[in-house]
RNA sequence: GGGCCUGUAGCUCAAUUGGUUAGAGCAGAGCGCUCAUAACGCUUUGGUUGGGGGUUCGAGUCCCUCCGGGCCUACCA
């Protein structure tokens, strides 16, 4: 038994996610967690909403929200989300709770003790109608070189050329649209990053077994054009967590926050502090996940995220632990994933394009979606989602391989033999090859599991489904049951015991279709450690009631209206 | 512009890191079964591995080049 630290990239508060970030983090996340406590082993599972920054501002200010609130409200929104997928965490925290505030801050000041914070002097844009700076990327113009009129201030998106703000036409405010603008000076904190290049090199080199995508990413930012840059780690907001507070170690930064980037991370670590304050434990019960000093220095602790998100991941947070000087627990493994995109294009959020959380539990049980988005998860490449795909998977997978096998062996064995398992004949060959079959099906389902090998792992589930079916066309108990009743007994003993271990072993991706069949089956027989023992957990006489459908198909015409319905202009 | 990834059967993906005849699932075709959600099982069609060149006893895999797709490029998060 090991311990396992997981966290899945923290979603961001203004909205409700697409399936695109959802296969992307939280439920492979979740489905690592779930299989490892199966295994038995000690897991912490965590997940928060990442609150701050502008675009949380404007998203509450268009709501006619204060931002607390709107920040509340919606991490109340994604809570239930969350449980709605089944995503088990053990503590769903929010990167403005106190524990981050005072961590961010407790962080900062060890950098600027260990000489890696310095103040720098910048101009910025500052909008006068809006009362704000704005980020690059909120100021719009025409673009000096391609003429594009909605240009951005970092880049245009027409001709992709990378541009300063300065350097826009008529720029203005994306968010009020005013034309007042001023370039003003303001002070800021960077964290010395490029000091720590070296070391973090080193680290990452140590990581043989990571995803390329993973390294590939942070072997381009430690070494590309001028090495690794020192980055801004505070921003002229006012949602936040404050730069300037009691025993602050710098001055005349009032007004300001920690940058969402600095302060994100960190909730991984202030999260568990949350759990721990909410299950009312001492604060050791969560630094023995952390503190490598203070027990969790066994800890292995994977981290799941989109690759957009890698580069903070594999520098910028390790940076801020390791130049803390303190015995911070540093990631093992690091599982990205590519973009999940939408019928042909990409998701997208202002469009309404795609299908997102809430839309999704709408049409169906959270079953659905976890084993097609988990079974295609795009590990290797953007993955692309169709209706068409969909519909397949499920109707095929679910419905008539796993779904239809329980079906046929409750309803035969309910009318033969009655609801509870059949006494009489003996295993034979049959019996033993099927074991001997599933037992090596199991290990490499284990195997794909223990590397995060998600589409791999699904697949091998599935086939261990398919070895239940060709087993029973192959011992034919309805054939038997006409001249040898006991060995019809005996197959269906050994199916229903077979559905039992189906239950156990499809949790993770299907956890609630996994508890129907654990209560029909009043089964709780646990991971299926030896195969042959576990067939035959369910002893005869043993009561069972047969489950009400398990997976219903999806229709063409469901297939039709739902693509229609979700093709853009959401709401 | 720079960097990275990628292109394999109609579709979605594999291929133990250079090693027999490139494999699965879906879709298609045929057969079987009748317990079951018209489900299941068996068999089967289908590939000049994007094009071209090279290295090698041997290339899907390595190199060059061309073509196509995608991502990142540090002030969105």
């Amino acid at each position: 038994m090991a311990r396992h630290l997981i966290t899945s990239a923290i979603p961001y508060i203004n909205g409700v996610k697409h399936l695109g970030n959802l296969v992307g983090s939280q439920l492979p996340a979740d489905l690592y967690a779930r299989y490892l406590r199966g295994r038995g082993h000690e897991v912490l599972f965590l997940c928060a909403t990442d609150e701050h920054g502008t675009p949380a501002e404007l998203a509450a200010a268009k709501a006619g929200e204060p931002v607390a609130d709107y920040c509340a409200r919606m991490h109340g929104v994604q809570a239930d989300l969350a449980q709605g997928f089944r995503l088990s965490f053990d503590h769903f925290g929010r990167s403005s709770s106190d524990q981050n505030r005072h961590l961010t801050q407790h962080l900062a000041v060890k950098l600027h003790e260990a000489g890696l914070i310095e103040e720098r002097t910048e101009r910025q844009v500052y909008s006068v109608a809006d009362g704000r700076f704005l980020p690059d990327r909120y100021i719009e113009g025409t673009c000096p070189n391609c003429g594009y009129e909605k240009a951005r201030g970092d880049q245009c998106e027409n001709c992709t050329k990378q541009l300063d703000p300065t350097d826009l036409i008529n720029p203005r405010s994306a968010i009020s649209g005013s034309t007042e603008l001023e370039v003003r000076e303001t002070k800021h904190l960077y964290l010395l990053q490029s000091t720590l290049r070296d070391r973090l090199a080193a680290w990452i080199d140590e990581q043989a077994d990571w995803p390329v995508l993973t390294t590939s990413i942070a072997k381009k930012w430690l070494f590309d054009g001028d090495g690794l840059q020192d980055r801004g780690i505070t921003r002229d907001l006012d949602w936040g967590i404050p730069v300037q507070f009691e025993g602050a170690p710098w001055s005349g930064m009032e007004g300001k926050v920690f940058y969402v980037w600095f302060d994100a991370p960190i909730e991984y670590i202030a999260c568990a502090a949350e759990w721990a304050a909410a299950q009312g434990k001492p604060d050791a019960d969560w630094e023995r996940w952390w503190r490598t000093g203070r027990g969790a220095a066994d800890v292995r602790y994977t981290q799941f995220m989109g690759k957009d998100n890698v580069p903070f991941h594999t520098l910028s947070f390790p940076a801020t632990l390791i130049g803390s000087g303190e015995d911070w627990k540093l990631v093992d493994y690091i599982k990205s994933f590519n973009y999940l995109n939408y019928d042909g294009g990409q998701f997208s959020t202002s469009q309404g394009r795609g299908v997102f959380m809430d839309d999704a539990l709408e049409l169906l049980p959270a079953d659905y979606w976890r084993w097609w988005l988990l079974s295609r998860a795009p590990e290797n490449q953007d993955s692309e989602f169709t209706w068409e795909s969909f519909q397949g998977g499920v109707n095929k997978d679910l419905a008539d391989v796993l779904g239809n096998f329980v079906s046929r062996v409750t309803k035969f064995c309910r009318s033969r033999f009655g609801e509870a398992v059949p006494e009489g004949g003996a295993w034979g060959d049959r019996e033993r090859q099927l074991i001997a079959d599933l037992s090596a099906g199991l290990a490499r389902y284990e195997a794909a599991m223990e590397s995060i090998a998600i589409r791999r792992a699904a697949q091998e589930l599935r086939a261990l489904w398919v070895l239940g079916n060709e087993y029973l066309q192959e011992a034919a108990p309805w054939a038997a049951y006409k001249e040898d009743p006991d060995r019809a007994a005996a197959i269906i003993r050994l199916a229903l015991n077979l559905i039992a271990v189906y239950a156990e072993l499809s949790a993770p991706f299907i956890p609630d279709a996994a508890d129907t069949l654990r209560a029909a089956m009043k089964s709780k027989t646990g991971w299926p450690a030896d195969m042959h023992a576990a067939l035959r957990a369910l002893p005869p006489g043993h009561a069972f009631t047969v489950p009400e459908m398990l997976f219903r198909k999806i229709t063409d015409e469901e297939r039709d209206a739902w693509q229609a319905r979700f093709a853009g202009g959401r709401g």
